[in-house]
DNA sequence: ATAAGAACATACGCAACGTATGTCAATTGA
DNA sequence: TCAATTGACATACGTTGCGTATGTTCTTAT
């Protein structure tokens, strides 16, 4: 007796997500051929177009993946620190250093974008943003962030820095040493978005 | 009698790059065709391959002139202010102003790193960031900035606020009322890099 | 004036994408 | 149980776009 088929199905989808995600993640979206890839899952082009409608919705599935990966990682980061404030600023800079992994800056952080548009319309409306701009909402309702910061807001540009620090880092000739700097400014930046 | 030679190829370098502008700002990179655009400059691929080498190094000439542009604009306006921090201040805010325009959010901000990497790393060094970081150090060296925070570290980071602040302005659907959100946002996370 | 080289255009090959079509297995219904 | 149908996937083909190699013309220098 075989597998049953939705089983068989979701093996096939999961092959080509994890494929796509290698190829992407190294040589770039633009340059990654996908009979090349297909192929390294065991498959054709046929069966990625039949799943995911082309390149570009294949992206998608991969972006999912990887954003509901990077949630989980902050939740936990921020769920471990003492104070509210505190766990905003240690899943900022988590943030950070998560941009420092080659998979996420160039998927996420470039092809990504440059793809599909504005991060924040993706379908899941970005997941890493929203849970972000969440504790940023309690941190207003405590009266530690300033009254007339909007969370979505500051979430936003929040990420957006920490995109910059990361590539600055990453392309950096002493990487230990500039983020250092990039922390210790990212950090005193920060505290902008506290009451007084 | 004809025009000297060199004043022609000025003229066609420069036809090619304003094609290419338009194209790039449009459709977008990877979606403009060589030889439409440059049947459009009354040209054919032969004279971009002649003088840029290839689709990138037309681009990288698109993004310095732009780049220059977008240079002395935000230099006018940091001149226009009263004193130093107001001058950053405006600045900062007139780029969130300047990625709202759909050629420069296309091409410089979201294409261009996708293509060609790191912008700090471009050619001329990415004249805004530097700019910008210029100015940071002369208001730290004044005592207005505090001690802890790197200049280039800060001004990578504005501008990947900024950044992702115009995306969401630009897809949102009130981009007047986003807008009013961001800039206040924004200016109060500025706040955080005065010295106490 | 003629050789040399730059400024382009034209022609060709190649790789990648999307679609249309085919095939086979699994499920369904009588 | 056995057709009939549906869905999963492969194969083949046409199109498009890029890069290169090879012309052709025109300036410039000697």
């Amino acid at each position: 007796m075989h597998k049953p088929r939705s089983q068989m199905i979701a093996e096939t989808r999961a092959k080509l997500v994890a494929a796509a995600r290698e190829a992407f993640g190294t040589v770039g979206y633009a340059d990654a051929s996908m009979d090349d890839f297909t192929a390294a899952a065991g498959l054709t082009r046929g069966a990625l177009y039949h799943h995911f409608g082309g390149k570009k919705g294949l992206l998608e599935a991969v972006i999912a993946q990887i954003d509901a990966e990077m949630n989980a990682r902050l939740k936990a980061v921020s769920e471990r620190a003492g104070d509210r404030w505190q766990g905003f600023v240690d899943e900022s800079v988590a943030y950070i250093e998560m941009a420092l992994e080659p998979e996420i800056q160039r998927i996420m952080l470039r092809d990504g974008p440059a793809v599909l548009g504005d991060p924040a319309q993706w379908n899941n409306a970005g997941a890493c943003i929203g849970s972000m701009a969440k504790s940023l909402a309690r941190l207003k309702a405590d009266g530690v962030v300033a009254e007339e910061v909007d969370p979505e807001a500051a979430a936003r540009m929040v990420s957006g820095a920490s995109l910059y620090a990361a590539q600055w880092i990453a392309n950096s000739t002493d990487p230990d040493a500039t983020s250092k700097k990039a922390v210790a400014a990212f950090k005193t930046m920060l505290q902008g978005l506290r009451a007084r």
